[in-house]
Parts: C-alpha cells; sequence; structure tokens
DNA sequence: GAGTCAACGATATTCCAAATTTTTTCAACT
DNA sequence: AGTTGAAAAAATTTGGAATATCGTTGACTC
C-alpha cells in the first residue's frame, strides 16, 4: 500500500492508530469527490460510515482542517471544504507565485542526484494509468499520488522545507480541482506531454522556459473547468 | 479581551468552547514562552494544567500542529516544536519570498481605505508598550497582536486570502523567535521607527522602497539572534 | 559480561455516556 | 398568513474509564 509520505501528512515512523486510518480514508473520500464539497460531516454519520468512535474521527477531522480540505466552525460542526470558481482562481495564482519561486531555487540549486530523482519520478508517473478504469474518467489515487511525486521532485531543491511543504499543501488543495478538469478533458489533454516539456526546461537549467511551461501548465485546469460551462458554483464556503 | 480574528485562527461567531479556551491559552503560553521548545505535551499535565477534560486538550493540540507551533507523532503524542537557527534561517527567507509578493501586490493595488487602515493600525501599535514590565522585557501579549495587524494590514490589498492567510501563519512561526530577539536587544532596538519607515514607503507606492525596507525588518531579527551568541540550538525538531 | 526477553509502569488512544448547545417543530398569538 | 415563543429533537462537546501501545527495568541465558 503506498501511503503518503510528504512533509504535510504525519509521518508513519511506527503503528497505525485509527485516527491515521479514519484520517487516510477520509481524505480519500474528499478528493476523490465521494464526499462533495460543503457536505455535512457529522460525527454520527462517519462513526458509522467507518464502524469507529467518535474520537479518532474527531482526530482526523482536525487534521484534515489543517490541509483545507474539511472546514470547521464551534459548536456547528465539520463540513467538506466548499469548492468555487474564486477560490480555484486564488489557488492558481498563488501557486504561480510560489511554485515560480520553488522552481527558480532548485533549478539554482540544481545537482546531479535532483536530476536523476525527477527522471525517475517522470518515469513512473508515465507508467501509470491516468484513469482507473479503461472507459471514460475514474479517480485513480495512485496516478495523483505520482503526479504529485514528480512535481515535488522538481521543487525538491529549492532549499527550504517550509516552501516546499506549502506547494505540497497547495498541491493537495488543487487536486479536487484537477478531479473535475480530468474528468472534463479527459482523453483530450496530454498531460505527459506537458510534463516533459517542463522536465527537459528544468533538466537544462532553462529557468525560464520551465518557469513559463510550469505556469501555463497551472493554468490550464482553470482554463478547461471555465471553458466547460462550469459546474461549480462562483463561491462556496460554508453552506 | 482582545481575542484573535484572524485568517488562521477559527472563527469566533458564536459561543465559545472549552477546546477554544484550553487553544488560545496553550497558544499564548507557547508563544510566550512559559511552555519552552520541544517540552513534552502530555494529556495529564495539560489536563492538570488547565483544570479540563483530555477530549478539549487533544482538539487543542491538533488545532496548534497546523500551526506548526506543537508537533505530533502516532503514539509519541505531542510537544512543543523545536526550535533551532536553522528553522529560523528557513522561516526568514521564506517570509522574504512571500512577503515581498503580498507587500508588491498590495501596493499595486492600493486604494484610501487600504491606506486609511494602515495608518490607524501603526497608530494603535505605538500606543501599545513593548514590555508588559516597566524593568527589562516580558511578554506582551497585546503588542504581538498590534505587531502583527500592523503588518498584515499592509498586506491586506494583495487580492489572495490565501497568501493573506500563510503571511499570517508564518508571522505566527516568527513570534517565538521574536521574543528572544526582543529579550536580547530590548530597549536598544527601535522598532518603531522601523516600522514607521514602511509605512510611509507603502503608503507613497514605493514598492521598491517598501520592500527593502520590509526585508530588512525581517532579517534584522535573525541578525540580533545571531550575533547575541546563540542562546538556540542550530537543529531541534523532535527531542 | 553482553545480549535477549518478559513483566511492568507510563502514556497514548479509544469508546461511551452525560452535559451543553443549536436546530427544528409546532402551537398560540397578533 | 406570518411571527413569536417554548418544548422537543438532534448534534456537538466534554469528562472519565477502558484499552492498546511503547519504553524501561531487571532477571535470565549464552
Amino acid at each position: 500500500m503506498a501511503t503518503k509520505t510528504t512533509s504535510v501528512a504525519p509521518s508513519r515512523t511506527g503503528g497505525t492508530t485509527i485516527a491515521t486510518s479514519v484520517y487516510d480514508r477520509l481524505r480519500r473520500d474528499i478528493i476523490g469527490g465521494a464526499l462533495a464539497p460543503g457536505h455535512k460531516l457529522g460525527s454520527n454519520m462517519l462513526r458509522e460510515r467507518y464502524k469507529v468512535g467518535i474520537s479518532p474521527v474527531r482526530e482526523a477531522l482536525n487534521r484534515l482542517v489543517a490541509e483545507k480540505l474539511v472546514c470547521f466552525q464551534d459548536q456547528k460542526g465539520f463540513h467538506v471544504a466548499g469548492i468555487g470558481l474564486d477560490d480555484l482562481e486564488d489557488l492558481v495564482r498563488t501557486r504561480c507565485w510560489i511554485e515560480e519561486i520553488a522552481l527558480r531555487q532548485s533549478i539554482a540549486n540544481s545537482d546531479d542526484k535532483w536530476e536523476d530523482d525527477i527522471v525517475v519520478a517522470f518515469h513512473h508517473l508515465s507508467r501509470e494509468p491516468r484513469s482507473a478504469t479503461r472507459e471514460g474518467y475514474a479517480f485513480n489515487a495512485e496516478w495523483e499520488e505520482r503526479h504529485r511525486a514528480f512535481h515535488m521532485a522538481i521543487f525538491a531543491n529549492c532549499g527550504s522545507p517550509r516552501l516546499l511543504a506549502y506547494c505540497d499543501l497547495l498541491a493537495d488543495q488543487a487536486s479536487r480541482y484537477r478531479q473535475l478538469a480530468a474528468a472534463i478533458s479527459y482523453p483530450d489533454r496530454h498531460e505527459s506531454t506537458e510534463h516533459k516539456a517542463i522536465m527537459d526546461a528544468a533538466i537544462n537549467r532553462d529557468a525560464d522556459g520551465a518557469v513559463k511551461l510550469h505556469l501555463a501548465h497551472l493554468r490550464d485546469t482553470i482554463a478547461i473547468v471555465k471553458q466547460s460551462g462550469m459546474p461549480i458554483p462562483a463561491h462556496q464556503v460554508a453552506p
């Protein structure tokens, strides 16, 4: 089982707790879309759904609040974080700012190991199908993981643990929107081509070129969602 | 009572829960230094300290993990996040990157209300003493709050809720180090002069000047700590 | 004497039920 | 008909007891 082992998720050094298990499942259900944006996350409902007590459920929910996948209000409980066009725009805008820095720093600090890691990550990604099913698009957790790993490999040499962790956090938030975009554009968008171009530019130490390609890559998601007739509301936070 | 009402802290629309109250007190104790970096945060110890049950304590701890003020490991429990020179350097470096963007964007979007808010925030800050006591330096929570509010007022017009929230988060993390620096440099450092210069540059739409002054302001903390003979370890994460 | 393993103590985790708060229902009233 | 208010219902929050896990100590074996 390929558990998440990035800086954002808690480390799994030793034994697994129920809270961590619930956290993983809940996280996948939210990102995969099984639990819709804005959906109420009542204690009893989750206790029933995952067959556990209230304590680990709250524990998991609190961790997800940190990742902005769940929102919380005192005495009102938890909801799946809403999505909205304005939020997507803010997310992409922020990613453009942050990831340009990470990318330029990483290229500036480039070395052989970094280069090798990128190539390996790209290879891993290219071996995994975009969709979990043959026909139409279906969420593929493994592809998502490898996709994130690929982009993170490029940023890995930026030299700042904090900046890297923030890139990771933003990528997590983006994954829900990427779901929507994938469902719309599948199988017309050839992401592998885009990834290869970004990789090549980075490896050639062409910072300006890599940044240009990467930002275009980020902005594509928003363009796809916008052109598709907008299946998401303009604004939604707490229903 | 001046509770925190920024985007990072949970909103207090209605009633206050014990968990929120513990969160506030624990937070203050960590930032103020009453609970030292690396200190173990055992359930029983906290239950006794704040005279509450285990549930709200865990709730509060989980929220603080999100702010990186507390660290957690499965089956190992919670600790106050460690501090270290390398972490401080990463923090300042990241703040320089992020806050330069926020500052430039905010100036680019400047309007009259923004300008007014900055002037008011500066005035509020200048009316609060740096130290809680007459003699020597002592943590003054109210000054910390107004100081943060002042800098945030400058960033407020950056147009990105996410970027703003991240600035806030980084400022929180920095407050512990600022404690150390203040204890060392008090009363020789005249922060009010630095703040006024930043404010004036921002209000005059002098982006380059404001950035230069602001980054110098950020880097001063690290310089003070470094020159002082380093009362903090080079590296510390999980004791 | 060094290493292994079992029992023990301490701590973290989990469940559950009581207490508190919010939301809903519904009837009386303007 | 719409509004107000109280009572009922549902949900969240909390405390404490039960359970599981980790680290340590000390005896035992090689």
